[in-house]
DNA sequence: CTTTCTCTGTTTTGTC
DNA sequence: GGACAAAACAGAGAAA
DNA sequence: CTTTCTCTGTTTTGTC
DNA sequence: GGACAAAACAGAGAAA
């Protein structure tokens, strides 16, 4: 690597981002705790690790793009500092207390100013949230759509029933849908489990009508096919169990 | 509802599905844990609630749709079963112990036959992988690319650069990405914490680069603005910074 | 609201 | 037959 | 590999 | 200047 200055960067351009993840319960009344899965996945929850001193980093002084230079210390990291745990590099730095003593506390806002960003970016970031609609040029004029962006770029991807979130990018089928697939990016879940101290919430009619079913104990789908009797409290799994068997795609009745 | 029969569902169509979720840790060496999350959010791991009875459910004999009736017992559950826990309605269903008496175990295979299904569909059902290229008709004619595809739609989906697999349906930018974009639906996670003892694993490189900073402490992101002094271990944390305060979009040095 | 950290679509950098 | 909305399905996929 | 269960893009159903 | 691949960025977003 070598010294080089950055060009003032401009980026910004509106779409994709990352998608879903899975949810939880952990309700009052117990269920069954699904970890959130390493990738090797290793069980037991909390195991604090000793280690005393707070291992200060080699913080080379010279900045480059920003970065100052280490990283280096990448595949085999040669036990530098005054290590004093077991092996020499198999332990996680000891999370300082809470930026130690307030350091750079004064935030000043410094006017907001955060450039002028291609003018009336629809904004839709939507987790933390805003959906100012700004100046709203360029409108959708699709019979019963109200949405409106800041360029005709924008416009255009909408049009294409194309997601505007920054990772998401998703295309859609159908318009109506575009817009019900905003709430994936909300942060809002305004279903609930109607269960009696159940806390689930959800973002989609359909998977509060299954969870109920955890409660109920219900088996609602059952395979029609003449030898096979089995039941499935899911409807993924009766569709597997029917694409895999092939039995009952037709309904006796 | 009142009872009518299925006319032999055709369905299938080779689009979209689900995206992406977190990561873990839970290395040998200790690491904090991050659960999986609820919705609402409630720690507390494991509380096992006591139920004896099973609590077998009023499961109706007549079948429509393949559906059993039942889920009447939606919004208030009225407590009808022997129930002996506290509340009326307020208990999980008991883990019934493995299929009880292995019921139905004759998995007859039925020949396999799951209909014609559009002929040699491309098979990308990446996660329990395939990705036979079956008889591989409509193949891709663009420079470096070598994807085929069963069926002419797919392609053209394919040469607009969207992703085929079923919830996704995402549009890029470049042909060469939507190709490096498919191991977000595969399971290997090739690359490995290079930490002795540390068993994270990843699929994108840019994640195991930040993520060893975990371990090292490293925090590369200096802000230059001349009175703020921050540092930062992760870019996107520096990205937040300059574009929340605009310091130092123009680079020092 | 905060901080820490991972994922990933696009942009930037580095080499030929 | 046509809307159109609500419900359900059919995968994908995470976790155990 | 398995089972259990959630998420969500598209399909099906139900009502006017 | 042009490829092209590798690295990095800039969000989104999950979890605590
Ligand atoms: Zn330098
Ligand atoms: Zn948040
Ligand atoms: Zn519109
Ligand atoms: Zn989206
Ligand atoms: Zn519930
Ligand atoms: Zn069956
Ligand atoms: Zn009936
Ligand atoms: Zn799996
Ligand atoms: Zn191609
Ligand atoms: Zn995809
Ligand atoms: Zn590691
Ligand atoms: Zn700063
Ligand atoms: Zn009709
Ligand atoms: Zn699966
Ligand atoms: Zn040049
Ligand atoms: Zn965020």
């Amino acid at each position: 690597m070598e010294d080089d200055c950055q060009k003032n960067r401009k980026t910004v351009r509106s779409k994709q981002s990352k998608s879903q993840t899975l949810q939880q319960m952990k309700q009052a009344n117990s269920v069954r705790v699904r970890r959130p899965a390493s990738q090797p996945v290793k069980k037991r929850a909390q195991t604090q690790m000793k280690s005393k001193t707070p291992l200060k980093m080699k913080q080379l002084p010279c900045v480059q793009n920003n970065r100052s230079e280490e990283e280096e210390e990448e595949e085999e990291g040669d036990g530098e500092e005054e290590v004093e745990v077991t092996g020499p590099s198999t332990r996680l730095r000891k999370r300082v207390p809470k930026f130690e003593e307030s350091e750079g506390k004064s935030k000043e806002k410094e006017t907001k100013r955060k450039g002028v960003k291609s003018a009336t970016t629809a904004k839709i970031s939507a987790r933390h949230a805003k959906i100012k609609e700004e100046v709203a040029e360029y409108q959708c004029d699709i019979e019963g759509c109200t949405m409106s962006f800041g360029s005709k770029l924008e416009l255009m991807q909408h049009k294409k029933n194309i997601c505007p979130v920054k990772g998401c990018g998703k295309k859609f089928f159908s318009h109506k849908y575009l817009v019900q697939h905003r709430r994936v990016h909300e942060d809002d879940r305004p279903l609930k489990c109607p269960w009696k101290g159940c806390k689930m919430t959800f973002k989609w009619a359909w998977a509060r009508t299954e969870h109920i079913r955890v409660h109920t104990g219900a088996r609602p789908y059952v395979c029609a096919e003449p030898g096979c009797g089995q039941t499935f409290r899911f409807v993924s799994d009766f569709s597997r169990h029917k694409r895999k068997t092939g039995h009952s795609t037709k309904k006796s009745c």
